[in-house]
DNA sequence: GTTATAAAGTGTAAAAGACACACTAACTTA
DNA sequence: TAAGTTAGTGTGTCTTTTACACTTTATAAC
């Protein structure tokens, strides 16, 4: 039994970043764009998963935390760790040494990443014109493209994580603003899960739920029946299972 | 923004190895004699979960993998990664550097452990008495004393993890012998998910799934009727469905 | 071989939950 | 005031889950 110190090991962090526009599941990738190379091709542009290398006294989730915020100055946003990709040529094989110098990789060593994924009110989050080398863009889930390294491995993961977890948990308030109606909650379930629902069962099973709390208020500037506003409350005692 | 390369991170890959003796859950545990250290205390007698650090080529899968095997000499056994644990004081707070070197640990180091757990037929491995410095065990869940590091913390999210698989996933059967009686089997699921199950209804469950095939043999050697063998196909096609 | 012991094995009825289904109500704009 | 558009609502059927108790078949002891 022979132990290596494995000193060429660095750890990342991946954040694949949920979004939902009341139509359409959406991620948030990042355009990453190299630097002119001279002689090379003259623009490399690559589209990944937000992330990045974790820092000396940081925790995982700490470091999740901190590229969401980096990347869209939001805080307290759902983030939850979900895999560990560690293959060992999940980095260093595909590419030629430019390209991974440009997402600080270094060639000569390992990156294993820690994946998580976040659920964020698309509101919240307007990405700007970038005065950055890379820029974040909303993409549809459909959309989305071939990404850096692999991450297109990453993001599926994490789509069949929320479909599961939309069942058996109570997250997809975390995608709708504030403020929602019965119908918005409707549409994302049967985008998420990819299937038609019954309005009046689905309304039924929402309205089990004690933490759906009915506003005062109802949806404005639609051009038929308004609906009623709900919000969501996670703090109230669902189903006050005790014992 | 700046980015340390985190050359002080290792990895280590750890597993929580479940058993089951037809009455109790077990953990596997390694116990971890330190070489005495002259005028330190005579001996030091720590407990862990089975784990190592990962090697150079080798992915996390395979890591566990080896960890298992090097350990019991078992191979194919089901193995899947639950959970990360990376927090930055997890290992180097805790205890002095004696200690952690007889890990094989580096105390300048972080260490992020990426965890794995595993269902055994406890009958495939019985632990011999070792002639290494360190010795497995099979340990009541009950009885799982305090252990090195944070691996309490980890132990108890595979038992949760565990208990939320067996409730969807049909993995109990990873635990029982190949030949088991319906009564085994449901002794396991009531042990892991610590409630009472009706005997009648169990079974109807448990009848419904074309993976649980009646063998034409009978358990002997009991003092009273004897029950019917069964043995479970992984393969067999459970509930064709199909669209 | 009769009896005591111990777990195996089996069906049904009631309750709860899931599903299918179609019309009226309320607002906006032309 | 009529047309367009989505909101909102209840009931009956079917499926699934739950609760529940007695008979069978082996062994061991006498």
């Amino acid at each position: 039994m022979t132990h290596l110190t494995n000193s060429q090991v660095d750890i990342s962090v991946d954040c694949v970043v949920f979004g939902f526009d009341g139509e359409q599941l959406k991620l948030l990738l990042i355009d990453q764009k190299l630097p002119e190379t001279g002689n090379l091709s003259p623009e490399v542009l690559q589209i990944a998963l937000p992330g990045d290398l974790m820092n000396a006294g940081e925790s995982l989730d700490a470091c999740a935390a901190r590229v969401l915020k980096e990347l869209t100055s939001l805080e307290g946003i759902y983030l939850k760790q979900f895999y560990a990709f560690g293959d060992p040529n999940r980095v260093s094989d595909l590419k030629d040494q430019e390209w991974l110098r440009s997402f600080r990789v270094n060639p000569e060593r390992r990156v294993i990443t820690v994946a998580y994924y976040s659920l964020v009110k698309m509101d919240d989050y307007v990405p700007q014109a970038s005065s950055f080398a890379s820029s974040a863009k909303w993409t549809d889930i459909q959309d989305v493209p071939e990404l850096a390294f692999d991450h297109n491995d990453i993001a599926d993961k994490a789509i069949a994580v929320l479909r599961q977890e939309l069942t058996t948990k109570h997250i997809g308030f975390e995608l709708l603003p504030e403020k929602f109606t019965l119908s918005q909650l409707q549409t994302l379930y049967e985008t998420i899960l990819d299937k038609k629902l019954d309005k009046r069962n689905f309304r039924k099973n929402i309205k089990k739920m004690d933490q759906v709390i009915p506003l005062d208020e109802k949806q404005q500037g639609v051009l038929h029946k308004p609906a009623q506003l709900f919000r969501f409350d996670r703090d109230a005692n669902e189903n006050v299972k005790e014992e």
